[in-house]
DNA sequence: AATGAATGAGCATTCATTCAT
DNA sequence: TATGAATGAATGCTCATTCAT
């Protein structure tokens, strides 16, 4: 269907589209604009079009997905007061969405680790959002007493963070795979919330 | 025949020193195999006498890096007896190594995000022993019924290993550089033992 | 079809004069189509409705500028009869225009020396004529016995204006700009009529 | 002087050759790298062995031959101290080599036109040499009151640098070849010495 | 073993030109 | 006529790797 309202904001979803599927199987260094171009089934001078830079689009990508991200997940929050679920909710939501979209899973790895060596003046605010809301619940949490006041959510956030995006890791390269997203989201839910230690008895 | 042993070690663990460098700073892709030679101050040829590709010297880097931290967190480890304490020697150590060591961190960063797309078949097994002594630790505390039973060793170990990276990552990055290795060596050990929720009273 | 006719011509020199503009401040090669078409307001696909291509448009500034020449110092040179000052006229005249409009200056150097490499069969008419004015007025001299006999017209029009040009050269340049135009037309003036040597006595 | 010496020197001075006839032949900027290296039977890369740019190779081949013409040149004129002799040795020199090399002459005129406009910084000592060998002739003229005193070195050396220039772009362009670098030097010396006046009576 | 000069494949980006509207 | 989005060929330069010494 040739309509008109195919324009602009479809070539540039066109190409954030193709650049994520590349970028997830090539890796940012080893994907050739190209590729990309002949993804998006797009000429490459049409991707400067719409993007500054290889790198440009990267950010794009990845600012994008965790966008996506943030939407999805406040939704989810809204209905939910109680902020133990909140954070089971959040672990869930995540990994679902890595282990459905492995390409994401993929980009948000790249980007994190080599983004902010190719540009130290790029804020990432988008994922700082995203964050910020897993510190959010902490704080919740803390000033209804259910959480630990001991807790520091500025650091909290970023451990659990880091569990999320190790077990999203090991999905993107297929090994591990035995576990499934229930699994994980159990596991991780109960680690954070009741610690590892057996209750006394 | 023992002279030319050392005098090709010393070549060897000159480059890998060097690359470790080179690498942290400018990241694998932006690394240069010269840039690697004169920190090393080497002949661009003669790293080929010791490695393959340039893939090899980040794999071997990376090898290096990770048996150094087993050697010593299994020297450390092997003094105590109590789970609980060993899981907080595991995560103290490795923070402090990264905290000390910033161009082993970013190895660590992009080894793992990177090296595996470029080489399905590489199989990381000193990676794999390395996160095996935490699930060690884990089966330890479940054995002596210190810890949950129903914790999956396999899944936290990846947690964990998740949870200290980030800190790693973020350090590297020179952002939130005002929490301590102490501190965030306590926070982290708190919550894998205790977990987020307030105790009930 | 009149009012077409204006149109039509209004866009043509509209593109000629920005054109002139953009050539001069970054030279044939760097200049872009699309700067031209920004400077004459106007779409980039209509600077193709005027002109085949790139290299048609330097073609048709230059023989435009040389032919605005041509008519100011016909005009001049009609209310002169002395050879000598119909010379001294027409120094005076090329080095007042190029002080006066740097583009023009530089124009005619890119011109002069790259069209003709990249389109060998472009004969250059208008410039011959410019040159041959030059010639005119040196046969004339002679036939008047004012100049002498044996000064070639071809080759003198060559040199004198080969002098005209580097003047105007280091002008577009900014260099040597401590001479003012009427002091470059008296030393061109005179070295040509009376030349280096001093006079006997 | 070492072989590894040789051997850089070699390499060097073939890739200013080919480059002077890539450049004579296409322009700087239609000439490629991929050409220059294919006339000098070197790889593309050896080429930033020995030049940083591609505009580094136009001003590396520009000063070369321009030193070489000011060795020649400055040979020829210590055995002379006749200023009208000198000044007939400059015009005939430069003629000289402009006819033979025609590669030279071409490079010297792109060169004059492009390389300022690219590169303000760049001074261009080795031309205003060559330039100044013109002036000082004029003035030791004037000393020995041979010249006339009204004659101002700086722009005259321009004049007659600026006729000699065009004299070779013609024949460069294989236009006007009727006239012999004689008959050209003839004409040039007479006209500059004697101006185009004919004597009275 | 060691060197470093030489290689040449590889790629991001530009921009003159086209053409559907 | 006029537009400007889209095209895709074209190229300067980099750098991992090789190899003659």
């Amino acid at each position: 269907m040739k309509s008109s309202d195919k324009h602009t904001s479809d070539k540039h979803s066109k190409i954030i589209k193709a650049s994520t599927k590349v970028f997830a199987k090539k890796g940012f260094f080893n994907a050739r604009i190209s590729d990309i171009a002949k993804e998006a089934k797009v000429a490459d001078g049409t991707i400067y079009l719409y993007f500054n830079n290889k790198l440009d689009i990267l950010i794009s990508v990845f600012e994008q997905e965790i966008g996506r991200l943030i939407v999805q997940v406040t939704a989810l929050l809204e209905k939910e007061d109680d902020p133990r679920k909140m954070l089971e909710i959040f672990i869930s939501k995540h990994l679902t969405e890595m282990k459905k979209n492995r390409n994401l899973a993929e980009v948000i790895q790249i980007e994190l680790r080599q983004t902010n060596k190719l540009i130290r003046d790029y804020r990432n605010d988008k994922f700082s959002e995203y964050l910020n809301i897993l510190s959010s619940i902490i704080r919740k949490g803390q000033q209804e007493n259910i959480f630990r006041q001991d807790i520091m959510p500025g650091i909290a956030k970023r451990i659990i963070f880091g569990g999320l995006d190790e077990i999203a890791r090991i999905w993107s390269l297929k090994l591990d795979t035995k576990y499934t997203v229930n699994e994980a989201t159990k596991q991780m839910s109960d680690l954070y919330q009741f610690g590892i230690l057996a209750p006394d008895d």
